[in-house]
RNA sequence: CGGGGUGUAGCGUAGUCCGGUUAUCGCGUCUGGUUUGGGACCAGGAGGUCGCAGGUUCGAAUCCUGCCACCCCGACCA
């Protein structure tokens, strides 16, 4: 575990090569931060995104889907939310081109074909949601409503990050609409469980739960929860967040209901989301010197086989023990290669898996062979180790549970170590250049928030659920505090 | 839009301050051979509007002027 976080930052973009590529759309600059994932790259995407879904759907939820286009006059109508996406719409204005004027080459923009309202491509959904929502919802019998759209957003922002801040990104968002605030809030925290069960479960990643403090909130919304990680450079990452919206949506896009009492109520809500942000944690969180480390229930390819021999005679054994463990594991639902080009050398392939990452390899050598041996390595920690061929297929599966497990220790271990108590203001600016999280006392306002923020660029990433009552100052103001909360630099 | 930096072969680069034969090196690629238990080695080959335009000069990758593109930092943000 490399502890040099300018070196880990540098490393950054080498690791994301094998999963994506910046997508150069135009030569005009304005025009960028497009991001192209690469089959592998969407493989691991895929497999996220089957392991969400599975839970969704567990958790009672449909699959749906909005389009693509707002109407411009969708947005007007919640008043906070305008104001937080406004400021980065791709905004279609036109539905036809035909050829330049003046003869030149290309095309432009028909002026007999401007829309009337302009058409806004999704930031996110809620607008276009809660406006179908008002034509399905009349009656507490058609509540709640459950659903899910796994889609494409667009953000406009200023300044790009492969992964954490694209142009364009995959996401899915929920979006549920409920009876009563109470059942409202459970929703959003049980979404909110469900991210930290994927963080830690499925992607090794150990996650601190909490809710945002107002100036970090949604756009619109009442409470936004959190889930966030500590990247290897010490910086938070916000990992995915629940939102209780409470009736502000209902009300804007007038979604009402009659109630068991009779009575005419606005509806409750909630969105939740995460996007392909998480692949993003998932490398900076993980990956080391020699390349992507992947946990074991997300990597598109869990075992990798590769022969080693001389002769034809040699081949041959090589290939049929190979063969056998490849389908004994590949019964029991494990994903297998077993590599045999011929045009590379052993040693390139061990490098070209370990740089993508796969959690295991087996190594099968005719001289092994020859005592009845095949040779493991692992890729979270190097190690390798020999035994024999009958025992190798039920060792895999314990290997690849056990790298699932040792990825999450180690992250949290890591996270653990660069998390401090932060008493006095000194400490706090000398320690937040360093990174980690900081837990401090904080009076609660926005000004100190905003000040903080201001002078060392660090903000609070959330107010963790599980936070101890305890009498404390606030590490800026000074005035009396109840409860820890974590600062920060974020991606 | 501010501040800094970079542009030389498919990729990564030396050379630029201080102008001077045929523009350097590595990776990759092609051919042949030897190899194959951690990114093989040897030999040979192909590949270049030195970001663009103009200028100074006997001579420009190098100096001057203008332009363009990209990267990093900041404002914005998941």
């Amino acid at each position: 575990m490399a502890k040099d976080f300018t070196k880990r930052a540098d490393n950054y973009s080498e690791w994301y090569n094998t999963l994506v590529e910046r997508a150069d759309l135009a030569e005009n600059s304005a025009v960028r931060g497009c991001m192209v994932i690469k089959p592998y790259g969407y493989a691991i995407w895929e497999k996220m995104q089957a392991a969400l879904d599975k839970m969704f759907k567990a958790t009672g939820h449909q699959n749906a889907y909005f389009p693509l286009f707002i109407p411009k006059s969708y947005f007007e109508k919640e008043a906070e939310h305008v104001e937080g996406f406004a400021k980065e719409c791709a905004v279609v204005t036109h539905h036809r081109l035909k050829p330049k004027k003046n003869g030149e080459a290309g095309l432009e923009p028909d002026p007999d074909a401007k829309l009337e309202e302009e058409l806004i491509v999704r930031p996110t959904s809620e607008t276009i949601i809660w406006d179908t929502y008002r034509g399905w919802i009349q009656s507490w019998r058609d509540l709640p409503v459950l659903c899910n759209q796994w889609a494409n957003v667009v953000r406009w922002e200023m300044r790009t990050r492969m992964f954490l801040r694209t142009a364009e990104f995959l996401w899915q968002e929920g979006h549920t609409a409920h009876a009563t605030s109470e059942e409202a809030v459970e929703e959003t925290k049980k979404m909110l469980n469900v991210y930290a069960y994927f963080a830690e479960q499925f992607m090794a990643i150990p996650v601190i739960k909490g809710v945002k403090s107002p100036n970090e909130r949604f756009a619109g919304a009442l409470d936004t929860y959190c889930i966030e990680a500590m990247m290897q450079d010490g910086k938070a990452l916000q990992a995915g967040t629940s939102h209780f919206l409470g009736q502000n949506f209902a009300k804007a896009f007038d979604v009402k209901f009659v109630s068991k009492e009779n009575k005419l109520e606005y509806v409750w809500a909630t969105s939740w989301g995460v996007s392909t942000r998480l692949m993003g944690a998932l490398i900076m969180t993980h990956s080391d010197d020699n390349g992507l480390v992947l946990p074991p229930a997300l990597a598109p390819l869990q075992v990798v086989i590769i022969p080693i021999y001389k002769t034809d005679v040699e081949r041959d054994k090589v290939n049929q023990t190979a063969e056998n463990i490849k389908s004994t594991l590949e019964a029991k639902g494990i994903s297998v290669r077993y590599d045999n080009r011929e045009d590379y050398r052993s040693g390139w392939k061990f490098n070209e898996y370990e740089f993508k990452g796969v959690p295991v390899r087996v190594t099968i050598g005719a001289r092994d062979l020859e005592k009845g041996l095949v040779e493991l390595a692992r890729r979270d920690n190097l190690t390798k180790e020999t035994i024999e061929v009958t025992n190798a297929s039920d060792h895999i599966v314990k290997l690849l549970d056990d790298i699932q497990k040792n990825l999450y220790g180690k992250a949290l271990a890591f996270r653990n170590s660069h998390t401090f108590k932060v008493d006095t203001w000194r400490d706090f600016t000398e320690q937040i250049e360093k990174g980690g999280f900081l837990l401090c006392h904080w009076d609660g306002t926005s000004e100190t928030e905003e000040k903080i923020k201001e002078e060392t660029k660090a903000t609070i990433r959330c107010i963790p659920f599980d936070a101890t009552e305890e009498e404390g100052k606030c590490i800026y103001s000074g005035k009396p505090s109840s409860r820890r909360v974590i600062f920060a630099r974020a991606y």
